[in-house]
RNA sequence: GGGCAGUUAGCUCAGUGGUAGAGCAUCUCGUUUACACCGAGGUGGUCGGGGGUUCAAGUCCCUCACUGCCCACCA
């Protein structure tokens, strides 16, 4: 190493090495990284966490542990797949053109050219995964796993297939989860409909709707029975009379309805009832028929899968086919025509979005299958009231809990290509015969298609638990089970010959796909092998480090799925950490151009710096986190705080250079023994020893409690400022006696290699390049070094700061010398500080000896700490703007002199203060008394001066 | 609407009931045995507003205001 100057560039330019450990499930410390979508790049989120985790593993490799850090990528469902087919619409092609098979080839294509691309960029930040082992959600060994757990669960009667209104994307043509949906305001127009009566003795009504196309799918009209505009149409009501009103532009009859959850203040208090499109109605809907059995309104469906207008029977011809925008002005047009448009105003209105696309959800009544929640959730909630599971920072266990109290059941299945494909395969049952003997046919065809290998098990089960066989077939597993109009079959793992006599007997495979989340929530049991190994250990990671966004959609989901297949707990520790945002607190995102690239900054200020920043931000500060930094004029992005992080690194980077230039030597390998260490008998080498026990051992106590800040400030300030700016200062005067020379290369040595071992973890380039000139140093962290004399050394020190401090203070700001020039000062009697502390050559003052102090011509007394001595005061000094500042800073003293002479004298105080606390104060005012006293007589000398001179 | 967090120096943020802190920026001085990517010394605060508890509140409680996020959503 001969550059003057630190050059990350140089540093980093070499991949740093990595040995896997063996047997990584039983290794003493596991991390498993959230997976990035495939889809992705490395954004400002990954590179905090990967970062955070990265310490973590490298902090306990370094304190001896087998540690294993397990990667891998998520296939990302629906991000993979809208990727896909737009490249494929860019070729004229759509994924039907393909069919599902060549779609999938194509999108593996496409996922081998990406797979490798984030794990690049995590190796450039420094990372130490284990690339050997990396995971993928679609890989066969995962893929085994997943079909492990739906078949599980399938098993318990947890998974249920159900017709039900669900989040629909038209655009992508699939269902989607509560959390998929994401709800923005938006600029809407809300539309006032009249509706007739079909008794001319009834009233008008007017309803309000943002969606007027929707009415032909009405079924009802509602109002609020304690409406007090709707009076007398209630009293007809509650006497018993049915009110029925004509949909517009279609003249279908439907009724009025009755429910509190019209709202009655919004719109007219008038309510069309759409229960196939929209949530709140279809709730409505239901409470109404459970009430009014005889009473009941169905429910019409007026759009396909894209959201066209298809239904003949309901829909006027003219809007046959057409999207639902079109359908919208069409109607509105119509609406107009007829007069029955009453009004049209301008509202901001709530919107469901897909999270990926982007498009407007439709609700829609769709056959799905569903996870049933309650059991799980209790698991997962029970997990944490016991303690087993732990957030840092722990206010985020609520956001966990409240939403697993409240749960609805999951929706996993997405009508997708790209993804897990459910292992059912379906067959209708003939909907004539005796249901006995058709029952008895089916179950006679099943056994013969599996050649009765297994032990069936007939269930005569609860409504979970439909009569269903399970059995074993050549290793596999599989149920057949009755469903409420077909019989399925459930098969464990993939087996050719099974699935095609499945199919030939007229079972087909049902088409849709996992939810990306379902198979993600299986990560740290699948991505360490499950399906082939279990874990010998009590958890199967021990900490997970992710943003709070997904707490519920994938961590909470882990926690129930691994408790509930495996009866662990996927890891212990959770830790949340900040989200990075903009400098002016907005969220990053790709689409708004707001993102920042971490790799952008990784090669402007080193990888080592965005790491030491990333650690300075930790997991326990504001729960979002400015980015300190700003856009340059040609777009980059530049940081004063990782500048900062980057000076540090070169200051480590000269300080080696310093030492190498001191001893002359290629290396400093020969490394002291612990003996050679204690036989020191130079001050501050004893102390900065010291010192730096004090700081490793209280570093190693914040990392493992997740304070990354605080192991990250206490490496610094401890070899800045006291290694740095005191110790290396101090030395300079010692380096040429031959005793200190080898205490100090021997202090040097140790202290430098160690702290090289505890920034590794933060900063693994940069210690890679230095450490190799370094043998093993003994630690002392262990051990009480260096014996008793450590109060008397580090007072020492303290005073000689203190003295050297407020010399150099004065120097300056009271008698303006330069911090170059000598200072000829007088004193009584030399402060109590041992020599080899060379206070005068730090203070850069020399004591003059009677005669000259006796031709001194201004003098100023003044006091450092508890040392008193004289000055005198150069001629050229404006006494003036001394004396200005002398009695600015005397009446703040005094103030401050006063504030804490009433505090000591109050009694309330001195009952209840702790003593330490009474003695800190006392030796506070006592410093505060002399400061006073000092400044009152440097007055009274300048107001002297003044005397003379006038 | 429900919840979480934040509001401290010009900026970015620490702060554990006990004298208000760091880094950057700014100002002054200085090339001295590594480092000017440095060193030394300054300036700068009614800790968002208002109440309360306490001998003592940035810290605990109540309340208001603003900002950000999460959850649920109005036709």
């Amino acid at each position: 190493m001969t550059a003057k100057n630190y050059d990350p560039a140089l540093v980093e330019a070499k991949p740093l090495p990595f040995i896997p450990v063996e047997d990584a499930l039983s290794a003493d410390f596991i991390i498993c990284l959230p997976p990035p979508n495939v889809t992705g790049e490395l954004h400002m989120g990954h590179a905090l966490n990967s970062t955070l985790q990265d310490v973590m593993i490298r902090f306990n490799r370094l304190k001896g542990k087998k540690a294993h850090w397990q990667i891998g990528c998520d296939h990302a469902g629906i991000g993979t797949q809208i990727v896909v087919e737009k490249q494929l619409s860019s070729e004229g092609l759509s994924k039907y053109d393909l069919g599902r098979e060549d779609f999938e080839k194509r999108s593996w294509e496409w996922t081998r050219q990406y797979l490798g691309r984030i794990e690049g960029q995590l190796k450039r930040l420094g990372c130490s995964p284990d690339w050997s082992r990396s995971a993928f959600t679609l890989n066969p060994e995962y893929s085994l796993s997943v079909r492990e757990a739906f078949f599980e669960l399938y098993r318990e009667g947890l998974i249920y297939r159900g017709k039900r209104l669900i989040n629909w994307c038209p655009k992508c043509c699939t269902s989607l989860s509560d959390l998929e949906v994401i709800h923005e305001e938006q600029n809407a127009k809300l539309f006032e409909i009249r509706y007739l009566p079909i008794d001319p003795s009834d009233p008008e009504l007017i309803v309000s709707t943002s969606r007027p196309e929707t009415i032909f799918a009405d079924t009802a009209l509602a109002i609020n029975p304690k409406d007090d505009r709707y009076k007398d149409l209630l009293v007809k009501v509650k006497a018993g009379k049915e009110i029925t009103y004509k949909i517009p532009l279609s003249g279908k009859c439907i009724p009025l309805i009755l429910s509190d959850k019209v709202l009655l203040d919004f719109g007219t208090g008038v309510l069309k009832i759409t229960p196939a499109h929209d949530f709140n109605d279809a709730y409505i809907a239901k409470e109404w028929n459970q009430a009014q059995p005889d009473r009941m309104i169905g429910a019409v469906n007026i759009l396909d899968e894209k959201a066209y207008l298809v239904s003949i029977d309901e829909v006027p011809e003219y809007l046959w086919g057409l999207e639902r925008y079109l359908a919208r002005s069409l109607v509105l047009q119509k609406l107009t025509e007829s007069e029955q448009l009453v009004s049209e105003k301008s509202y901001r209105q709530p919107t469901s979005l897909h999270d990926r696309c982007g498009t407007a959800i439709e609700p829609y009544p769709s056959e799905q299958t569903f996870v049933r929640m309650s059991s799980l959730a209790k698991l997962a909630l029970d997990a944490l009231k016991r303690g087993e599971i732990q957030f840092y920072p722990a206010r985020y266990a609520q956001t966990y809990e409240a939403w697993l109290e409240k749960i609805e059941d999951w929706c996993i299945s997405r009508q997708l290509w790209w993804g897990h494909q459910i292992p059912v395969w379906r067959k209708s049952l003939p909907s004539e015969g005796d249901p006995e003997e058709v029952n008895k046919l089916i179950r006679d065809q099943f056994r013969q298609i599996t050649g009765e290998c297994g032990y069936p098990r007939p269930l005569t089960g609860d409504i979970h638990h439909p009569t269903h066989l399970q059995g074993k077939k050549a290793g596999n597993e599989y149920i057949w089970q009755y469903g409420a109009q077909s019989v399925e079959v459930c098969l464990k793992a993939p087996d050719q010959a099974f699935e095609e006599k499945l199919t030939q007997a007229g079972y087909i495979r049902d088409a849709d796909v996992l939810d990306t989340w379902f198979s993600s929530a299986l990560w740290p049991l699948a991505a360490q092998g499950w399906s082939s190994q279990k874990t010998p250990r009590p958890y199967w990671s021990d900490t997970m480090c992710t943003a709070r966004e997904i707490i519920n959609l994938w961590v909470s989901r882990m926690i129930f799925m691994s408790r509930k297949l495996t009866g662990k707990l996927p890891f212990r520790d959770i830790l949340i950490h900040p989200v990075v945002q903009t400098p002016d607190g907005k969220r990053m995102s790709k689409s708004k151009g707001n993102a920042i690239e971490p790799i952008a900054l990784v090669e402007r200020y080193g990888a080592d710096a965005c790491r030491l920043w990333y650690c300075s931000v930790g997991i326990f500060g504001n729960q979002d986190i400015r980015f300190p930094g700003k856009k340059e004029k040609d777009g980059s992005w530049s940081s004063p705080e990782l500048e900062q992080k980057r000076r540090f690194l070169n200051k480590l980077w000269n300080a080696l250079n310093f030492m190498r230039m001191q001893f002359q030597q290629e290396n400093f390998r020969e490394m002291p023994t612990m003996e050679q260490l204690t036989q020191t008998r130079d001050t501050s080498s004893l102390w900065i020893l010291c010192l730096a026990r004090k700081t490793f051992l209280e570093c190693e106590e914040a990392i493992l409690r997740y304070d990354f800040s605080a192991y990250i400030n206490g490496l610094e300030r401890f070899f800045w400022t006291n290694f740095c700016d005191w110790y290396l200062e101090i030395a300079k005067f010692n380096l040429s006696t031959a005793q200190s020379k080898t205490d100090l290369k021997w202090t040097m040595q140790t202290v430098i290699a160690l702290f090289l071992n505890y920034l590794e973890p933060v900063a693994p380039f940069i210690t890679r390049a230095l450490r190799d000139d370094f043998g093993a140093p003994v630690d002392f962290t262990e051990l009480k070094f260096p014996s008793e004399d450590d109060i008397e050394i580090n007072e020492s020190l303290s005073d000689l700061m203190l003295l050297v401090s407020t010399i150099r203070s004065i120097r300056q700001r009271v008698l303006g010398i330069a911090p170059n020039q000598s200072l000829k000062v007088s004193y009584k009697e030399e402060p109590n500080l041992p020599k080899d502390l060379h206070w005068t050559k730090l203070a850069l003052v020399e004591r003059a000896d009677q005669k000259t102090e006796r031709s001194f011509q201004k003098v100023l007394s003044l006091r450092g700490g508890s040392f008193v001595f004289r000055v005198q005061v150069p001629k050229e000094i404006d006494l003036k703007s001394r004396q200005t500042q002398i009695e600015k800073d005397l009446s703040k003293k005094t103030i401050e002199l006063d504030q804490l002479k009433q505090k000591l004298s109050d009694p309330g105080f001195s009952n209840n203060a702790s003593d330490e606390l009474k003695i800190k104060m006392q030796s506070s005012l006592d410093h505060t008394q002399g400061e006073v006293q000092e400044l009152t007589e440097a007055l009274k000398l300048i107001e002297q001066a003044f005397d003379g001179n006038e």
